[in-house]
DNA sequence: CCAGATACGGAACAATGTTCCGTTTATCAA
DNA sequence: TTGATAAACGGAACATTGTTCCGTATCTGG
């Protein structure tokens, strides 16, 4: 979308790179707060700018939420690598598995709207597994190659598994994530319990 | 709601009564062709009443959308009887197991509307279920009974496995249709071929 | 047939998605 | 630095749709 590409003739106006952000930040906190169908106008103001400069970048309403999706795929899976590098292979996996549960409990709300059955959504899925499934999958094979789980499970499954635990866990107070936390340290210790040897 | 109490003043007037019943039939229409979204003057104008009128009597948009659900599910479950008694034990089950899936192929939109957590609609699973189980399992006890089909399924595993075959089948046109039934005919024979001696 | 209550129709209001265009601003070359 | 120009901006205006209100029409019992 907004990348550059060599032949173009003119660059993108830095202002316009800015609002781009602002807005698709913006519109995550708005739509955390009241849900994906927050008023634009809301979004707008919070980001600082007119609803003209949102429309510019963002056409239809979804297309917003489609930008705020992707953006926090991005940023979950990019999570992977850093923990990786930082932790031995278990705690990776297992710290990457938590802060997945924190990208689907703000998902609550999109839920409903991805199967609708809008084509405007038709992509996520495709988006949200392509994206997740060979991060996920890199950090169960090296946990099972250092010993620390089994290797016997899918990353496929285990994202779907855990999407379930934590969707139908408690909103956004402390409580409801402390016993989806619970639920995950159960699911982690069944991947310990059955590692190889 | 409309029910009679007793000790109630005044009867309700007989055009109120036309009404009430012409909306939920358009409202049943329009929801077919365009979705739960549809617009409510669209309703209002397919019924040849006012939206006053419509709003004296479903105060909320979700009331017609609760109205129209609920009075298919009677609809469809009080098929159940008249089929038991007009048909042998298998027959009426596999006619009866047709009808529902011709119920839920038109809660398309509702599906998603439904599971959206929104509390107008929070009701409507306990009524499908409650209303749903005991018909089915009847038919299913008494073909059972007969030797027509098995006897350890039970009903609500049915009516759920079902409704997953049906709702992902083709919208309204005659090809996803028949998909469907290809489908639900499979099942049946399962029933057929697990039977008791 | 009348009086009164009941119900009706649709204009008016409110909320919200989307478009349009006059104004402002970033960029670049002189 | 400055001025020309295209890009981007802001927000009023428009369109659609849920909801409310109230003057008018209709039904019902006597």
């Amino acid at each position: 979308m907004t990348t550059e590409t060599p032949g173009t003739k003119k660059a993108t106006r830095a202002d316009a790179l800015r609002n781009e952000d602002a807005l698709l930040e913006a519109a995550k906190a708005v739509f955390t707060r009241l849900g994906v169908d927050a008023p634009v106008r809301e979004i707008a103001a919070h980001a600082g700018v007119g609803v003209g400069t949102l429309y510019r970048r963002f056409p239809k309403r979804s297309d917003l939420v489609v930008g705020v999706f992707k953006r926090e795929v991005d940023a979950c899976a990019a999570e992977a690598p850093k923990l990786a590098k930082n932790h031995p292979p278990g705690e990776a996996l297992s710290r990457w598995l938590k802060r997945y549960c924190q990208f689907i409990a703000t998902k609550k709300g999109l839920a409903s709207a991805l199967h609708s059955g809008d084509p405007a959504f038709s992509a996520l899925p495709d988006y949200f597994r392509s994206n997740f499934e060979p991060v996920l999958a890199d950090l169960l094979a090296t946990a099972a190659k250092a010993g620390d789980v089994r290797d016997d499970i899918a990353a496929y499954d285990l994202l779907r598994a855990i999407g379930n635990l934590a969707s139908s866990g408690g909103q956004d107070g402390e409580d409801g994530m402390d016993h989806t936390y619970r639920m995950l340290d159960l699911m982690i210790d069944g991947l310990r319990f059955g590692k190889p040897r």
